[in-house]
DNA sequence: CATGAATGAGGGTTCATTCAT
DNA sequence: GATGAATGAACCCTCATTCAT
């Protein structure tokens, strides 16, 4: 059984298909790449118990057992997603961030906002599908191998309100656990019910989202409208 | 077959439980009334598709098959606990509001807010379970039967929003529909990941949640501190 | 689900179907009887890898779902079997034993030879079926659940054995272990291949079994045509 | 397709291994014979239905589908095992029965008893796997297609006991049929349960077999601790 | 000569659902 | 009003088998 490294998997998403057989080398690695994204997409609107095989198979292109040359099992399919989901959108941010480590804790936290929502909103199945994860529906052989990379996750947004904090720029009787809950739902919810056509642009509910949570934090006041994390997130 | 009226159900769980046994006259009444609790309980914490009838059942002490002869199916049934969940808390919240006509909006904001967080924190599985219902593994009838005390639910939360944004404390550049997600999806994120003995004290996330989010909706900066809608919330 | 003392399987084979009802009381008891005759007599022949769910179900006149009312699994079903037919078969040994209590050792050997080999060739699939698991394509699990019941059914044997030893009957140079495999391996082959029509009387494979068995195993030189233990096996 | 008589691999085994590469020629017969010795091996403990191809294959060091290179299914894999074990056992047995051609058939039924219990409890896999197909997990064809070689080694043994019954050495009241079985059957049964290092020493069993069932079935008093065919048995 | 990749049939098992009692 | 007993659809997964390379 082939298995690719989950980096790999996890930003191969944003890349154009035409030459994964140039670099992935390979039928199997392929068709990897193509289960992983159907059940990413059936992961996305059906949760792990409504996930079927064999839609994933379907969407994939292939019969069910052929599942089985490449995972394990049906956990293990899942977890990938839900892996490779988290690590995009850690990895994605943490490099957003990185071009933007000399702008004040908000500025910061804007942009992570505007990073967060767009590749949830608009890129990809494997946010979304760790996204739904949230219901308890994921068994907890799931849960395990998920874990490390969702506090991974949760520790760059702790990290983010910590800074702030420590700016001085939180509000009082503000907890920042609270804070940070309330943050990352306040996004997934919103990334959770745009659908495209019928919702305001994007680029409102970045706005909306930015100033809203921004000025919920902080007592600074600003206008977040001129600031843009767009072109550091096609970096992976 | 006995069929009650979904209102019944719905509104009867606001209601003292002395009197059931008059009004609704008997066994099969109280049976119903166990089998609607014991569903909420497990959707509250497996979603639709991983609740099974026997679990239900047997938290109601009954065989999976009594079900069938108070509801037609799984999808009835779970359909009767979301509307049951989705008209206590907005009868709750409409007469906590009610209670508050005169406030101004702000303030009516600060007070749903409370209102909402404590309804699904700390009282009923029936609000725990229409939250989780957001995951996409409702089915579509179920879906369709939920469908008009959702609008009813989110209505009185456009309304609130509706008369901030009409007295002019609504910050610009806020969407106010998508301000309106970003709460109920700030506030239902909360309560999901607020668990008992672990998370800090209710009372404190209500003031996190009050401060962050009305301050990040409107430029009034004031202390939210003193307000408590526990009293309106004991109605119910 | 209803579960049926083994031992009154074990024995109910023997018994007269018609009283069913008025003994166990009940549908279920009846099928869960039903479905073990029908995992005998597949086992039997299949052996435990080789039976189909649905070939028992068919056999019993049920769907293959619902073996799992009455068993937790296929495995829990061939462990009954096995269980069953090993503890007939100890019990009908051990009541006819108990009636030539008194007879010297080689007798209640021949005694012996003449219950097993009646017992196998003639009634009960159960006795044919764990007969068979002696292929090594029983599960551990299945093996842990019979190893107390075929540890006290070689037990049985062991002590026949012994007794001929301490009474001097035995030959030198007979290891009393390799006599007990070689006795009962011996038996199952002629049960095994014993095919009615095809193949000498019952009677005539017991003689020569005791013949052949008996003198070869001690000095002693008589003529076992005369004993008889077929009225004894009829108790149980 | 490159297919083999059977009949030359059945013989091949007995024949030293230093020349096969000279002989057959090339990688493709060295793989086959490793094939049906990984087979012999995996049928020996797990019987036909327990085999998979992949377990084979993991044996023989290569991947399932090369199997079908060299047989056209898995029934033709397991019936070359099957007959190559029955002739290497008749030809064994044959051979060794040549080289005491004037003993008297008690003689020489103890030197067959000691043949065939070396065999397949020491020497190899190929017997082992036809003595557990005894067990009725192999389909029909297969056992068509092993029935003349069966047939062949019975007939060995039946001519063997022929001899003494003419003799006049075989006690009356023997059906020559049943003894045969029971033979064969209890020889199996030996070497089925005989484990290395927790049984008695393969001499000892021996003895004790031949002790037992020639004794038995003769009234001619013999100590045969004298007898010894493992010269013989070397020959192959 | 062998593998990589995939297929299809089928097996055990779960679960919503039914129906006689 | 509820249970006991059973059904049937569907799901996960295994395994013999195929075929292009």
């Amino acid at each position: 059984m082939v298995k690719a490294k989950l980096s790999t998997v996890a930003t191969s998403n944003t890349q154009t298909s035409s030459v994964k057989s140039f670099e992935t080398g390979g039928k199997a690695a392929a068709t990897r790449r193509r289960l992983l994204d159907a059940a990413a997409l059936v992961l996305a609107d059906k949760g792990f118990t409504g996930m079927r095989l064999s839609d994933v198979g379907e969407v994939a292109g292939v019969q069910a057992p052929a599942i089985y040359y490449h995972f394990s099992n049906k956990e293990e399919l899942a977890s990938e997603v839900f892996v490779a989901g988290l690590v995009h959108c850690r990895v994605t941010l943490e490099n957003t961030l990185k071009a933007h480590e000399d702008d004040d804790p908000l500025e910061r936290l804007a942009i992570a906002i505007d990073a967060h929502l767009r590749m949830s909103v608009r890129q990809s199945d494997y946010a979304r599908a760790w996204i739904h994860r949230i219901a308890g529906d994921v068994p907890a052989q799931v849960q395990e191998l998920c874990q490390p990379d969702e506090r991974a996750y949760a520790r760059v947004w702790a990290r983010l309100i910590g800074e702030a904090k420590e700016a001085g720029l939180l509000r009082d009787d503000i907890d920042p656990k609270v804070a940070q809950q309330l943050l990352i739902g306040a996004l997934n919810a919103l990334s959770f019910s745009w659908k495209a056509g019928r919702s305001p642009s994007v680029d409102a509910v970045v706005l909306s989202a930015q100033q809203i949570l921004l000025s919920g934090l902080s007592f600074e006041e600003r206008d977040w409208s001129t600031i843009d994390a767009s072109e550091a997130s096609v970096v992976s």
